[in-house]
DNA sequence: GGATTCATGTAAGAGGTTACATGATTAT
DNA sequence: ATAATCATGTAACCTCTTACATGAATCC
């Protein structure tokens, strides 16, 4: 199977307590996860697009007097289920923990979810599942730059482990 | 001035030891680099006419007898000029530093050229300044899903500096 | 006889970026 | 007056990916 864009799931995470117009979406990301996600206007309005296509969101024009008039994004079931699918896996790649995987906090505490110290857990998991396979290829290469590769990637991963033990369940921990 | 992507300088790279034809680089590529940084064929043969038409490479056709004829290519001087360039700068950004910046010290090595204990030291210098001004920031946010953040950057960049004095340094000494 | 190596490419598409276009209203 | 806010989009482009196309030679 293969992946969808994690843009997707942050919109969907947006509109999870509620429908938005694009523009709304677009100041909720901004103010919520500004430091970390950047989501441009244009790839805004054509994720928008494409998740209502594909039955994920539906909308309404809502006209204003004084405005313009603007489009109304709501959740569809299908894509409430999805979100929620996303928000609760841990990411498969350590390139995507940061983006990702700290969005996936921000909206369980957000929403205010159950799960949050069960995701982290996991994730601790996988990252251990991960550290564990790389290690022992280190054991058996005989390559100076393989092995120095390796190194990094282990190092940054037991960087990882140790933000997820020491901050991220303290951050899901408390109300 | 914007920044030309990483690939180019790899192929640059691969022919700066000498002219080789694309085939050949990309098995080059595959033996030296392949655990690190994947190329596609169509991405090669895209990328070295696009270097030619800057004027970083040249190329002819050499005719094989039994086999199909292939194009060599090798480096001319504003080429090679490019590639010192960018081999002897530190990256910008951390997420960088697993694929370009341990290409360059593969480079740096692999061509027995000087200045790697240097690149290596100013390597440290930026991500020093960078960890400061993270940890600045950090400071001054009360704000928890931000600090959350700072944490995993600031955590991430001192296990990269860690790795740069015992690994890569030691990397960069031996013969 | 069938897979792998040698050797080069094209075409389509995914996912994203920047720049541009529009036009009223409200705040300074 | 002019700048920012509200609100939506299109068009062009960039990088890279996957799939497809070709065709002889050599290894098993």
């Amino acid at each position: 199977m293969k992946t969808r864009p994690a843009t997707e799931y942050a919109l969907l995470g947006a509109l999870r307590s509620g429908s938005k117009h694009g523009y709304e979406i677009l100041q909720f990301f901004e103010a919520c996860l500004g430091s970390t996600w950047y989501v441009s206007t244009s790839q805004l309005y054509a994720l928008l697009k494409r998740l209502e296509g594909r039955g994920w969101l539906r909308s309404f024009v809502e006209v204003q007097e004084t405005r313009p008039s603007r489009r109304v994004f709501s959740l569809t079931s299908k894509g409430k289920k999805a979100f929620d699918q996303w928000l609760f896996s841990p990411t498969e790649h350590v390139r995507d923990l940061r983006v990702e995987f700290l969005a996936k906090l921000f909206f369980i505490k957000d929403l205010g979810m159950e799960g949050g110290q069960e995701l982290v857990q996991s994730q601790i998991g996988v990252l251990g599942t991960l550290k564990e396979s790389l290690a022992q290829r280190r054991r058996q290469t005989r390559e100076e730059f393989h092995a120095l590769m390796l190194d990094a990637r282990i190092a940054n991963i037991a960087s990882w482990i140790t933000w997820m033990k020491t901050k991220a369940e303290a951050f899901m921990s408390d109300a």
